[in-house]
DNA sequence: GTTCATTTTGCAACCGGTTGCAAAAAGGCT
DNA sequence: AGCCTTTTTGCAACCGGTTGCAAAATGAAC
């Protein structure tokens, strides 16, 4: 079916090396049979079979690139961010999607079994373990918005989702809301865990203002939105501070249906600062994540360990910046 | 690094032949020296190495999953039950971007390098050649959301973008609008000529109702925007059909910035109904394309294909619906 | 035209599997 | 036990490339 070395070779007359060999990066062959070989090759049409070169030199260019984020509207740009960025490296991203909760220990044999040359796992809600069982087996790893843990094993490339919780708070705080409220992700995400944590430490420090927590199911339109339904049947804070964009947008909704206005009676602060957050129908205040420099970081990054596997793990963090729009009543005037 | 055969073969005392057997469905293994392999396997960890297999079976269970729409969200839904489903059937979605407008051809060479079993091409804006290109070059390939053309060569699964004009432009006609336009996506996307086409046809059937046209520069919010600001200088429809949700989206809140009152003002009917349609600050009237069995079928249909290779081209074309929420103006009362 | 260093080339083995074939083993029957 | 059929097994060749090595070709220097 498809043309091989072998058929190059005959074509030009030379040996099936001499054909590997034009095709090889650095490898000595003369401009004369360079020349053969590639007018041969032209008229055939010939490719390399990268799978079957893959064998001897052991790279396969193959990047797993694992995610289980596929409600919220921010991984798409994601993507197409990731796949732009390795294609630009002559990288081919395998993906994987671990949603419908397949054992993650399967995408890893999975991922082994196509010796993929490294494997980006792009998630602000799986475990480090999970990033870990892949360096375990002698894969590089880059964890994409992943937790920073102290001591890591592996690279995480992400924001410091602590200090962003406080950023949150404090800025909630500086508007004088006096009743307020964390409206987190899966309690399970160490997203989730992380901006609570630095939310909760801020608060602690005001306990003038008083504080309540929920969390929804996932990162999703229909799990704010039933989040912040509960909210409104209960006593409702002043101004929440919601886990990420498509939460605060599905609280939105929950509150326009209750026929509620924002920030009028509720405030909202959201992080992520997605393409919809400043449509003018939403007009979402929110923290800013940089995901164009998250994502360039973690491309270097595995790039590098493919070249030098042992390299020391790494922790890249980038700053985050409070959105001002129209959810959250304005500053008070300075006095 | 990796085991291999040969040393799951020396554990258990047996072939390599016999190794590579007991992990072939269907092939000839005593019961006794299977145990014996797959305990060896077991305690090695082995995993037989699917790209040296893809070697002599000619099949590696890579699916080129091909698309340009990395700015419409709707696609996030489109990889997620893309991959989903393709994992589900043992196969693998080797991911490729064309946004940034690389070469269609190269593409093709660069799938054919990874010997994939098959491609799937998910854009509503690639010419129908491209997909062919996949089918000369004997690859098996399936255009999803791809133009219907009378006597296709290559297996198409989508909607009848034509009847969707249609429909647009009835559903505007029933409401009684004297002036209305069509807001199309870029205009060499086959789905917006189609669209346009169709809605065109109804308008001449309709003389009585003034109608014109323009175009986004893509599909995207922005886009949308940016063309409906145009609209809104000169002299605006009374109601617009937008080619796509995203459209209406950037439209909408382009009318919203201008002060105007949907469906008051201007009346507004999209098509897709992504998620975001439903959202109640967005509420969008549209008409629904039904993405889940679009999938489910280009997924159906490219396994098949796989097993039989000249099957002959198929369009499978799935009835899209009117849903009403609150960007049209009502229904007139019944006489 | 030699001699020697350098470059280019082909051979053959290998990467990690699969598979046709013939020999060996197992099973059935008298 | 002997014969025949069926199943299981290992050998060896192959899939489409790469690469170490030694031989052949080239070029430089005398």
């Amino acid at each position: 079916m498809s043309i091989t070395l072998k058929e190059v070779a005959e074509r030009a007359g030379v040996s099936r090396s001499a054909v590997s060999r034009t095709f090889t990066e650095g490898a000595s062959v003369s401009e004369r049979t360079r020349r053969k070989v590639e007018k041969a090759a032209r008229e055939l049409g010939y490719r390399p079979n990268a799978l079957a070169s893959s064998l001897t030199t052991g790279r396969t260019k193959l990047i797993g690139l694992i995610s289980n984020n596929f409600h919220n509207p921010i991984f798409l740009e994601v993507f197409d961010l990731f796949t732009r960025g390795l294609q630009e490296r002559g990288l081919r991203p395998l993906l994987v999607n671990l949603s419908g909760a397949p054992d993650p220990a399967e995408s890893l044999e999975l991922l082994r079994q196509y010796s993929v040359d490294g494997v980006i796992v792009a998630s602000s809600t799986l475990p480090p373990e999970f990033a870990l069982s892949f360096r375990k087996a002698g894969i590089p790893v880059v964890h994409s918005f992943g937790r920073m843990a102290s001591a890591s094993q592996v690279h995480v490339v992400g924001i410091d989702n602590i200090e962003c919780g406080r950023m949150a708070a404090r800025t909630l705080m500086q508007r004088g809301y006096g009743r307020v409220a964390f409206l987190g992700g899966p309690e399970a995400a160490t997203s989730t865990q992380d901006r609570f944590a630095g939310f909760l430490e801020v608060m602690e420090a005001n306990p003038q203002v008083r504080c309540h927590y929920s969390f929804a199911s996932q990162y999703s339109f229909d799990a704010g939105r039933v989040a912040m339904t509960k909210e409104l049947i209960t006593q409702p804070a002043e101004a929440y501070f919601c886990g990420d964009d498509v939460l605060s947008i599905g609280a939105l909704s929950a509150i326009a249906s209750a026929g509620l206005k924002v920030p009028g009676d509720i405030g909202l602060i959201g992080l992520n600062d997605m393409e919809m957050a400043r449509w003018e129908n939403i007009n979402l205040t929110t923290i800013r994540q940089p995901i164009r420099q998250i994502i360039d970081g973690s491309i270097e990054l595995i790039a590098s360990t493919l070249q030098e596997p042992d390299r020391f793990p790494e922790a890249r963090l980038f700053a985050c910046q409070v959105i001002e729009r129209g959810t959250l009543r304005p500053l008070p005037a300075k006095t």
